[in-house]
DNA sequence: ACCTGTCAAGTCTGG
DNA sequence: CCAGACTTGACAGGT
């Protein structure tokens, strides 16, 4: 099995790199000269843009072909203060040059919306504002000219007491939306509520490809065995380009399992090569850690000492189980 | 240059 | 019904 690892939006190597700058409403609120605060939010996005292409020049020169965009490349985008605010048309070029450096070095990219998203919620607002915050992710890929491979993952919501309804909602919600934006998303299990099993049997009914959250799993799961669902998982991704994409990680403390930890512990990378190996040829790992492309790299060199273990490159490994 | 507190969002819990 | 926790990187304000 052939793995590629990538990373989250910023480097930890790369100084003065950050693709997220960005301002608080109340900061915006502040500047009297409205076009004044308009023009230096253009002018954060485009650092955002042009720091991004920095770290995909990063990950080429790494051989990382693997990254996940940061979903606040645009400031207070979707908030009321900026309305008429056209980022598009005002960074046609810049999310092009973005997009070029990712066709040319054939890079797997994608976005994950924040957990704001929340396409299931009751409350019509909240879905308004996520279908707009999907709209606005998508479009972002296609003023990179990225089409359908390059993914928008995002979680299934909120239970609300009765999470057969909200899955079913999700579903509905997911059946109402564009064909354009449906064919943007995959879908993740989550930590607190939408496990693997609940969460691909909704991927699997919507024909989105399932994300593998190792992390998420263990903090929420009903005793089930990832065995189970691996064979299911990889036939999401069947008619999709690249191969089933995973996210890894690994728990902060006992006292903080939720939070990522600064690196991943190598045993966890292990378990989830192991199970991924029985049913994929190919698989794309995503490193969510705090020390970000740091990790990454820690966990190559960690690897490599690993009897299944064949290095190809900075980013990449052949696993090959006895 | 560094440190601490604040900011955004939606859901969920506890009072 | 409302306040606070949760999460995250960056802003904002202080020293």
């Amino acid at each position: 099995m052939l793995v590629r690892f990538g990373f989250v939006a910023m480097s930890m190597q790369v100084k003065n790199a950050s693709p997220s700058k960005t301002m608080t409403a109340s900061a915006f609120e502040k500047i009297a000269d409205r076009e004044a605060a308009l023009r230096k939010l253009v002018r954060l996005a485009q650092e955002n843009l042009q720091n991004t292409k920095r770290l995909l020049y990063h990950c080429i020169g790494h051989d990382i072909r693997f990254y996940r965009f940061s979903s606040r490349l645009l400031p207070l985008a979707g908030h009321d203060y900026i309305e008429g605010l056209d980022y598009f048309s005002l960074l046609k070029d810049d999310f092009y040059q973005v997009g070029e450096v990712v066709r040319k070095h054939q890079i797997r990219t994608g976005f994950h919306p924040d957990h704001f998203t929340v396409l299931n919620s009751p409350r019509c607002d909240v879905v308004a504002s996520s279908i707009a915050s999907l709209d606005r992710h998508v479009k972002m890929l296609e003023a990179m000219e990225l089409d359908q491979s390059h993914k928008c993952n995002i979680h299934i919501g909120g239970s609300y007491n009765n999470k057969e309804k909200a899955g079913r909602n999700f579903i509905n919600q997911f059946s109402l939306l564009d064909r354009r934006l449906q064919s943007y998303l995959c879908l993740e299990n989550d930590d607190k509520t939408f496990t693997v099993a609940e969460t691909l049997a909704i991927a699997e009914e919507v024909g989105a490809p399932f994300v593998l959250d190792i992390h998420h799993h263990r903090c929420n799961h009903e005793g089930d065995l990832l065995t189970d669902y691996w064979p299911r998982i990889v036939t999401t991704w069947k008619d999709e380009p690249f191969p089933p994409k995973v996210h890894l990680s690994s728990p902060r403390s006992e006292s903080q399992m939720r939070a990522h930890a600064d690196y991943v512990h190598l045993d966890d990378a292990v378990e989830l090569l192991r199970g991924a190996a029985e049913v994929t040829d190919r698989l794309d790992v995503m490193i969510e850690a705090k020390r970000k492309d740091e990790a990454l790299f820690r966990l190559i060199k960690e690897l490599a000492s690993h009897p299944a273990v064949t290095v190809m490159d900075q980013a990449s490994i052949r696993w090959k189980e006895s």
